[in-house]
DNA sequence: ACCTGAACACCGTTCAAGT
DNA sequence: ACCTGAACACCGTTCAAGT
């Protein structure tokens, strides 16, 4: 039953608590049962320890949350990207971001709930600074990031709403995108016509293509009103 | 004591309880004490009866939420807007569902959290019908529509967390975003130039005004890759 | 300094029992 | 048909007590 120093000492540092354990638990969990599954008591049973030991490292649960939301924005801002124009950057950049939240579809409300926070920043900069690049005036800039952030933002926040309304129904997602177009292809004719028109377009849709469109319409945007 | 038999109808009809009854008093508590505010104990506090009379009428906080939620978009939906191209509406109508998140904040989450259902089409098929009107061919419409409501749903949810966030910590909004504006210009001037230089921005811009830039750069968008 | 686990003050939801 | 209110199965958070 003896045990070598190094094996001790490891063994020692797996056991105790510190806040990227606790980070890193809440992140395994979160992934695997969604954001009610993100219980200080299955967190502790996780960890080994009582629900009270968790908060001398961590403030409440919100803290939490930021937290773990911030550990996977963090890794995905910091992986390079390529581009070799700001415009085709900030695509990336975007773009990261969504396949990040619908890897982690928790990380959508996470961040829109965690406003002028790290997690935020860190995207708000990535984007920030290819705005510079791309010659946006100063008094512009504040509005433009705020304007792509906000759509980065609501994209993710349906994203996380979507998965989340579909695991409630013990559906997946695409069942969950068959029976809305089917609901709203029943709609009033004359209420609803265009939403009835576009039901279709619903379930063959790609949502990573659809996230690009609105990417590119600001992007043309801020071009259109500059000049390329 | 006696009452007419008019007076007596109507009073029956305030006292009993009714899915609008209790959306309305659902709607008065969560904008006087926000969304932790809407407990089934209060709202039946409020409604002098017992929290399990609600669940005859309502299946769950869910959708008792959704469904104040679309009485007020409803509303909204439903008054005239003026405008006199389609892209003048589409501002219009984006614009009305600032203001109402902007009174009614918890507006903005619960918007996110219905996906597919009722109180979005309402803002989908507005916005649709000016699409199509716009000329934008049907294989686009539902990737554009799609964009504008994620952009709107972005800045709603962003503003109702704002709103929470305030609240939480007893601030009011300017003070919050003074509070954030700090923060940000003391970050690290080697990793985040581009928030601090934009921090002094933050607290004197207009949230109704940043708003109208996103719309409008998304709509320049669209004329960018059509013409007009 | 760090951890334990019982206790507090809540929740949403259910359901027997009433009218 | 509609309402009552106690009870169930949870929560986040605190805090005396331990090591």
């Amino acid at each position: 039953m003896r045990q070598g120093k190094k094996a001790r000492s490891t063994q020692r540092r797996e056991e105790s608590l510190s806040p990227d354990r606790i980070i890193e638990a809440s992140i395994a969990l979160l992934d695997s049962s969604g954001e009610k599954g993100l219980t200080f008591r299955a967190l502790s049973e996780r960890l080994a320890t009582g629900p009270g030991a968790i908060y001398w490292h961590i403030a409440s649960k919100s803290d939490l949350l930021t937290a773990a939301c911030d550990a996977i924005v963090a890794r995905t801002m910091n992986a390079p990207v390529d581009g070799a124009t700001p415009k085709a950057i900030i695509r990336a950049v975007a773009l990261a971001m969504f396949d990040a939240i619908d890897a982690h579809p928790w990380v959508g409300s996470a961040l829109t709930r965690a406003p002028g926070q790290l997690p935020m920043v860190r995207v708000l900069e990535r984007l920030g600074q290819q705005l510079h690049a791309l010659g946006v005036p100063d008094k512009e800039q504040w509005a433009t990031v705020s304007a792509l952030l906000s759509y980065i933002l609501g994209v993710g926040g349906q994203n996380a709403a979507n998965t989340h309304y579909a695991r409630e129904h013990g559906l997946d997602r695409s069942n969950f995108l068959g029976e809305v177009s089917t609901i709203w292809s029943q709609l009033d004719p004359d209420e609803y016509p265009f939403t009835r028109s576009v039901a279709g377009q619903l379930s063959a849709h790609d949502d990573r293509v659809d996230f690009l469109v609105g990417i590119d319409l600001m992007l043309d945007g801020i071009g259109a009103s500059r000049g390329r």
